[in-house]
RNA sequence: GCAGAUGUGGCGGAACUGGCAGACGCACAGGACUUAAAAUCCUGCGGGACUUAACCUCCCGUGCCGGUUCGAUUCCGGCCAUCUGCACCA
């Protein structure tokens, strides 16, 4: 009889929700397990496959860690805010909340028919108020604590969205949700100060199972480095301007200084400088590139002198021009530098370009006329009075101490991390629960005021100037201070799509609690995430913010853990099937649907894990979905051949235990390919015999339910067992029944092979020496020539060397 | 330009800690079953030389060049290519 899919997986899962089978216990006295995966944003398009890769690898994980007896959280819910429903409003005039929700509704089905165990009791959603009740609340509590301030600052526009972005949402100069080029714009935004933290999300990950080259990313993206800021006077002003430097050592060859475009500097002293005309035609052309046109490639240098004033080089005390361009940021250190280009490929371009002096500081490059000696790491210092002699490593400290000693500078950390810009300019977000009060400024909303309900509106419309479609609800904004009483207005930003899904893990322990984000009880019993898989492009923004909420979380004493996270794996991305990252353009979109439909869930689940390394991409070959299929029948099969008896019969037995072992190890590793291939491999052993017996059958099934969760259910049933696998116990192999005891022993001529001999386990030396030079063709190969050495290493490998 | 990753048959990939390279699957070829096809089952399948009917045997082969080692896909040094991310980060 042929596997019917389309019914028996239908079967199962209603059985599974119904019966909340894959719930998690509230018994607390139980070991407890919690894996999380990255909730999905409900778009329109529906499930990408690159859902159910990471979720189903997750879901073997959890349904491994139930049959070993853990009380498993594996929780779903939908990260619903969001530019995608919100142009869709603009464009259709239909309520956000209303494709949302037919979105989730169509994301639930999709998830349900993949047959995940996911905790649906347990299901969250980010625009729910009840949920983002408590995003405003933890909101609140960051004001109230000084980490989240009002201020004036550059940011990064978005033409297209007319919304402000943070760095890390601009993705090659362009606005990461909407493609549109990014300008730089000056607004006031409520900021978060994740800079605060920047220190303990660097010390923190050595207590955190992550990925490493997740650590590495997030270590590079926090970029802490050591150096000093310096500060240069002015010629007959009484200004200065500080710079930071990570080489100080190199102040000697510092023969001119270059500031941003929007540096104060340049207004604080337009009285002074002669070619203001030319420098403010400067700013305006800089002003219109986005940061990325700022930094492309090659680009050629471009600059203007501030003519009229001038600086002063500390230590050589030479008076040193001050220049104006866009390849010096004003968000990283001070926005200004000293400039050395010696030793400095972008100063050095710079200095060519315009004609400025070189002074080589660090000796050992070559001729830095002709280019800049960029490798200055070590070396001995020269050009450079009392710092003469000395090594880089040396210099540096001594520099700094003599800067500190005569108030010109100071030792610095700086971090490349900058504050999050949490405001947005638009509708689909959680408004921020604050009120401007004439009298008290920002005050907070009192926590019995929450949620602070999103209004209903028509016009998505932005507002003037790229305001939030919220800035015309006069009836909504008009409000009174919860401080005086007086009159006072809302906010009408709204908070960006990070906000709810940098706690949302803490929601599900506990999700329909309406008096705190989650219980103590909860909280101290789930801990932190044991588990947390997603995609690496998630690794400086999402993972970084949530754990920067976790640890502020911490210290106000809410959560009992510092880190959110225990571990955090990643998983490839799926290219289409020419290799190609899927789009709607290219098209070559595999819709999950249809694979469901034509193959079921089981093969959709085992071809994933199949198709290569979880961990790197893979690309999508309908030919190899086919083969995961047969394997599937194969399986169903395999009915035909079953004959009783209750343990493993002695041809099976060694192959049993070694699966056992290989499976359980290969889940808890990550490698479900080689899984896979060890089911393969046992199903081919059952045809050679045309026979398996029901132990055998049932720790099969068992092994491979994970993967496919239906179909080894329903065999589970027919070959006669009474209880479901999910209320089984994981199988156990015995250590002893997985050894050898004849082994096969590979024989090399100069580590060549030429034959093999198959001999017992634990032969001795000598025993196998002789049986190995009786061999025709060791002893041709070896006839005539010099036994230099022979190597044996045990059980392994025999090697000889001859001459 | 910087950072990270990857590179193995026609294709996806496997290989413990330095020890038989190519598991498993796809594609392909041949056979069985069938009136036939599909499905299914069985067999073969890195390249080359020798044989040339087969077995055997030999040589080459894990991006390229070099090194360490009895032995390297694996370790070291230097290149090349591709992918991903990025912040000209001073």
């Amino acid at each position: 009889m042929a596997y019917d899919f389309k019914n028996i997986e239908k079967k199962w899962q209603d059985k599974w929700y119904s019966e909340g089978t894959f719930f998690a216990k509230e018994d607390k006295n139980t070991k407890k397990w919690y894996g999380l995966v990255e909730f999905p944003y409900p778009s329109g398009q529906g499930l990408h496959v690159g859902h159910p890769r990471s979720y189903t690898a997750l879901d073997i994980i959890a349904r491994k860690k139930r049959l070993e007896g853990y009380n498993v959280l594996y929780p779903i819910g939908f990260d619903a805010f969001g530019l995608p429903a919100e142009n869709y409003a603009i464009k259709n005039h239909v309520h956000p909340k209303i494709t949302t929700e037919k979105n989730i509704n169509h994301f639930r089905e999709q998830l349900k028919s993949l047959g995940f165990s996911f905790d649906w009791s347990r299901e969250i959603n980010t625009t729910d108020p009840n949920y983002y009740k408590w995003t405003q609340w933890i909101f609140i509590q960051l004001f109230k604590h000084g980490l989240a301030y009002k201020t004036t600052m550059p940011i990064n526009f978005c033409t297209g969205c007319k919304v402000g972005l943070a760095n890390e949402e601009v993705v090659n100069g362009v606005c990461e949700r909407c493609g549109s080029p990014v300008v730089q714009k000056e607004k006031s935004q409520w900021m978060l100060k994740i800079t605060k933290y920047a220190q303990r999300l660097i010390d923190d990950l050595n207590d955190v199972n992550f990925l490493d080259k997740i650590k590495a990313q997030q270590i590079n993206w926090i970029g802490r480095s050591e150096g000093a800021e310096v500060k240069f006077k002015l010629k007959d002003e009484n200004e200065e301007l500080i710079v930071y430097t990570t080489r100080p050592d190199t102040l000697f060859g510092a023969t001119y200084m270059v500031v941003a475009p929007e540096h104060p500097i340049i207004n604080t002293l337009k009285e002074k400088i002669t070619n203001l005309e030319e420098v403010e035609e400067y700013k305006k052309k800089a002003s219109l590139k986005s940061d990325f046109e700022r930094s492309e490639l090659n680009k050629e240098k471009t600059g203007v002198e501030l003519k009229g004033i001038k600086a002063i080089n500390p230590l050589t005390n030479k008076e040193i021009p001050i220049w104006v361009s866009d390849y010096v940021l004003i968000t990283y250190g001070t926005g200004a530098i000293m400039a050395v280009p010696a030793h400095d490929n972008r100063d050095w371009e710079f200095a060519k370009k315009f004609n400025l002096p070189i002074i080589e500081v660090v000796a050992g490059g070559e001729n830095v006329q002709e280019a800049p000696f960029t490798n200055v790491e070590t070396g001995k210092l020269i050009n450079s009075g009392f710092l003469n002699g000395l090594e880089v490593k040396d210099a540096i400290n001594t520099v700094i101490d003599y800067l500190e000693s005569n108030k010109i500078g100071t030792r610095k950390v700086n971090f490349k991390l900058r504050d999050w810009v949490f405001s947005r300019q638009r509708y689909w977000g959680e408004p921020i629960p604050v009120v401007y009060c004439e009298k008290c400024g920002w005050v907070p909303l009192p926590e019995s005021e929450l949620p602070l309900k999103l209004p209903d509106i028509d016009d998505y419309e932005p507002g003037e100037d790229g305001e939030s479609p919220l800035a015309k609800q006069e009836e909504w904004i008009k409000t009174t201070c919860p401080h005086c009483g007086g009159p006072a207005r809302r906010e009408t930003d709204t908070m960006p799509q990070w906000a709810g899904s940098s706690w949302y893990y803490l929601r599900y322990m506990d999700p329909h609690n309406n008096n705190e984000l989650a219980s103590k009880e909860a909280l101290n019993y789930w801990q932190q995430v044991d588990w947390y898989n997603g995609g690496m492009e998630h690794t400086t923004l999402h993972l970084l913010y949530s754990r920067f909420w976790h640890k502020f979380l911490y210290d106000i004493g809410v959560v009992p853990t510092k880190e959110p996270y225990a571990k955090r794996t990643s998983h490839g991305m799926i290219l289409g099937s020419n290799g190609e990252k899927m789009s709607k353009s290219k098209g070559n979109v595999i819709n999950p649907d249809d694979i469901v439909n034509e193959f079921g869930a089981d093969t959709f689940r085992v071809y994933e894990m199949f198709m290569g390394p979880f961990d790197q991409t893979a690309p999508w070959s309908m030919e190899s979905i086919r083969g995961c299929n047969k394997f599937l029948d194969r399986v169903w099969n395999l009915q035909d051949m079953l004959v009783e008896g209750d343990t493993y019969s002695p041809e099976f037995e060694k192959m049993m235990h070694k699966a056992i072992k290989k499976v359980t190890e290969d889940i808890e590793e990550m490698k479900f390919n080689t899984a896979v291939s060890t089911f393969m491999t046992m199903v081919n052993e059952f045809y050679k015999i045309k026979r398996i017996n029901t132990a055998e059958f049932s720790t099969f099934l068992q092994l491979l339910n994970p993967f496919a969760p239906h179909i080894t259910e329903e065999l589970y049933q027919k070959i006669g067992n009474k209880t479901t696998i999910a209320d089984s116990k994981w199988p156990v192999y015995d250590e002893e029944k997985i050894v050898d005891d004849e082994i096969e022993i590979p024989i090399q001529i100069n580590g060549k092979l030429k034959a093999t001999v198959k001999v017992p386990a634990d032969i001795s030396e000598d025993e196998l020496k002789n049986r190995i030079h009786d061999l025709p063709n060791v002893k041709n190969s070896v006839q005539d020539k010099t036994i230099v050495k022979e190597i044996y290493v045990k059980n392994k490998i025999y090697n000889i060397v001859v001459r």
